[in-house]
DNA sequence: GCATCATATGACAATACCATCATGTGTCAA
DNA sequence: TTGACACATGATGGTATTGTCATATGATGC
């Protein structure tokens, strides 16, 4: 049974087509991958992120969690406020890789 | 709705947010990445690609066909053997990319 | 303490996805 | 043309995922 949602410590007993799949899951939702774009541009709290994406609190805090749970991203407190930011330059640099190849791969079919 | 697979040709009207989570949602399935790691050493035909991936006939049957209509891979027909291999180099690079950050990754977190 | 702000969590209906079984189609050889 | 081979397709049951509503928790100021 392939869940989504998994526990980091876990990855280890995983192997790595299995540990790929995870990480592809957590980039393969709307909701999620935009939240993830808006922390490109930076850290960010929860009402910012909900702002820049047009979700809803409840969703952000959701997606938020699943991407925490798998140390996508990092949060940090700040007296009411928590701000997310992206755990590490890999998942930057690989979003950011996937948007430059989907891009040309777009003017290619023109 | 969004649905996992669609017709290449309508991605133009898709914005960049939805054609990246469509592009993620081909990768985040254990059998399709599982298939599109196999092609990364090279074209293959279906019995090749049951084979080497352990998956039923008609599972690869099923999965190579959401592939090819996202433009993932291509199939060249041989007599009665369809080959299927990456469309593109983007594929490739992206999962190997990928693989390695995760390897990275997880290297870092011993 | 109490109200309020900021965020998190639980439960749930709706939907999407997956893998399988059964069957269909196209190709070749005899 | 028939049979076997190689692959594709349709239908379906089971399961996972999604987003929402309602509610809970933690922090701050008064």
């Amino acid at each position: 049974m392939m869940v989504l949602s998994y526990d980091a410590s876990v990855m280890k007993t995983n192997t790595t087509l299995e540990a790929l799949t995870l990480f592809y899951k957590l980039l393969a939702n709307e909701s999620r991958l935009s939240i993830l774009l808006a922390l490109r541009d930076g850290e960010d709290n929860v009402a910012g992120i909900c702002g820049r994406t047009g979700l809803s609190q409840t969703l952000v805090s959701h997606q938020l969690a699943v991407l925490h749970r798998s140390d996508v991203v990092r949060s940090r407190r700040d007296g009411r406020r928590t701000f997310y930011a992206l755990a590490d330059k890999h998942i930057d640099i690989i979003v950011g890789f996937a948007l430059d190849h989907l891009a040309e791969k777009e003017v290619g079919h023109e």
